[in-house]
DNA sequence: TTGAAAGCGCTAACAC
DNA sequence: GTGTTAGCGCTTTCAA
């Protein structure tokens, strides 16, 4: 593969390898006199010289390589956090590995050892689960590694996610003002944060109004399929509502399929928010209301969090951030006709 | 990071580091006693050893790790092919590094040289142009690369992609078979393979029709805001048509919102097939009539093709493999009322 | 300022 | 069958 080494360019500068490798390496580069330093790079040029990171890695135990786990990459969620984490990460130098675990925790599990076995330098996980025994091991090695989206129970690593309180008060908010009562939440697969963190702040939030925050079901996923099955137990259950405050984009999707089925229209009869605001939300049909939050600019802020740890600045373990988030309204939500109860 | 070595499993196991190192090889694993291959095992799981793969893969100069290049993961196009090739490589053991060139060639090569450094094993990329440096230099090398999605004209490594063709041809008939002659195709960026096939099929499916196929224009970059800017220009410059074949989905939502603004509705008063039925353009707002491409598959069958190679079963240079297509209608295309000339 | 030498953790050719 | 030895390409003490 790498054909010329580094002892090809100090054979052919007439230095010793030692050197040349002083000379190339910027931080070292102050022992070196400036005429063997430009020599040694006009000769590395020449040649075409690409110094060897596996090699390098093994002396410095050092790879320059971070891996990113998710759950999904074909979730409308997450090629934005890549995207933000790419970006800063290969402007630093650093390659980025990519993960996808399937939603399953086996897989992360054994994802996570492989990628520590390649050495990568940190960890930027994005599948966290409430109890996750994966971050626990990683802890307890030590690793660097930042959460992104979801946090776990043990709260031993940075996090980087939104502001779910008030994202989720902004929902609430807006269909009490519209006369709703008998709002119902849609919430997501129990075991990860963003579930818990929105279903407690919807019964909080409701509670704020006077109202009862009880009225409550959740998917057994992050998917519309989930968001669907949940709504249509819902309906046969008997539960009334005027309104569904959704966990996140693809269960609102989901629900509003299961309602349509039983012929309930979305906002004529049924009021829905969604939660992220990922791609075409606003385009469809009808267009959703949602929350929008900076899943790019949480990408970029867990990189650079990491960055900075792998860069001997560890961040406080406490370190929260919780990054500001914005109400989409676009018209999927209506006042109440004849407000129940 | 890695605390257990081999040399570690050798001594408590009582054994030579060479001998550990066959036992735990199952390819080397016949030249070693029953008894020592299992003791050696046993010790091993016990100190839980992982084997470092930078040292093994500086000894074997192979990596396991291929790097797959894609232009933009946000574009709902890509997350597809990635999940499709991740999955198979990570059942074969193998990891996957992404690089999100973000549309750029320069950051594209220095990107495929970045990862050529780490001793990634092979290539798949999805982000060729037509003349393409970054693939000469990579076929100079002899570096396993298998094309996907978009190929180049050198046309020397295997490329998986679908039946544009046929998929152009699917549009033609349809939109000709309700009326339509002045029909236009928005093109996608010149230099890319996917733009020329389907502006080649365009024009000849067109012909065979008995109509011109002359009424075209392009796109700057399979984006909205490219798709946009050109029906904008062509709607200025007084071009006439009842339909517009877009060579891609994100195009033809873009051209949807530039007739949009003259108040120009769709399928009312303008026809648009889209193409490779992206996520969400069934639900969009009108649903869109695409062509439906397997991305998926093709990520998988990317994948196959490049661990054949790494295997030792080089594929035919000539290999393009090209897989079926479907059409999508979706109510977006209508008869014209009044056929236009 | 530069050269010499050791070694990161592993594997593979060769010897016993 | 197993031990010995050498070395993948690089960095980094230690001497000179």
């Amino acid at each position: 593969m790498t054909r010329v080494r580094l002892v090809d360019v100090a054979r052919e500068a007439g230095v010793h390898p030692g050197t040349a490798s002083r000379a190339l390496n910027p931080a070292a580069r102050d022992g070196v006199s400036r005429r063997t330093v430009r020599r040694v790079e006009l000769v590395a040029q020449r040649l075409g010289y690409v110094p060897n990171t596996l090699a390098r890695g093994l002396r410095t135990s050092r790879s320059f390589v971070v891996a990113l786990v998710i759950p999904d990459i074909t979730n409308p969620l997450f090629p934005q956090i890549v995207r933000g984490a790419e970006q800063v990460l290969s402007e630093a130098g650093y390659t980025l590995v990519l993960t996808d675990t399937n939603n399953d925790p086996a897989t992360e599990g054994s994802q996570v050892a492989a990628m520590s076995a390649r050495g990568v330098d940190g960890f930027i996980v994005a599948t966290a689960r409430w109890e996750d025994a994966t971050l626990d091991d990683l802890a307890a090695v030590g690793t660097p590694t930042v959460l992104v989206n979801r946090r776990n129970a043990a709260g031993l690593f940075p996090y980087i996610g939104a502001d779910d309180r008030r994202g989720v008060d902004l929902c609430v908010d807006h269909l009490t003002a519209l006369g709703h009562c008998a709002i119902l939440h849609l919430g997501g697969p129990a075991n990860t944060s963003t579930a818990r963190d929105r279903s407690d702040a919807f019964r909080q939030s409701m509670r704020a109004h006077g109202l009862s925050g009880d009225l409550s079901i959740a998917g057994a996923s992050y998917t519309e399929q989930a968001g669907a099955e949940a709504v249509r137990a819902a309906l046969q259950q008997g539960m009334d509502f005027t309104a569904i405050v959704a966990a996140n984009d693809l269960l609102a999707l989901g629900a509003a399929q299961a309602l349509a089925e039983r012929g309930i229209t979305c906002p004529a009869d049924v009021s829905i928010t969604g939660y992220n605001d990922i791609d075409f939300m606003s385009r469809l049909s009808p267009p959703f209301t949602t929350v929008r939050v900076p899943l790019r600019r949480m990408g970029e802020l867990a990189a650079q969090t990491l960055l900075a740890w792998l860069d001997g600045r560890p961040p406080d373990a406490a370190t929260q951030v919780l990054l500001p988030v914005k109400f989409m309204e676009r018209g999927t939500t209506a006042r109440v006709a004849v407000p129940v109860r």
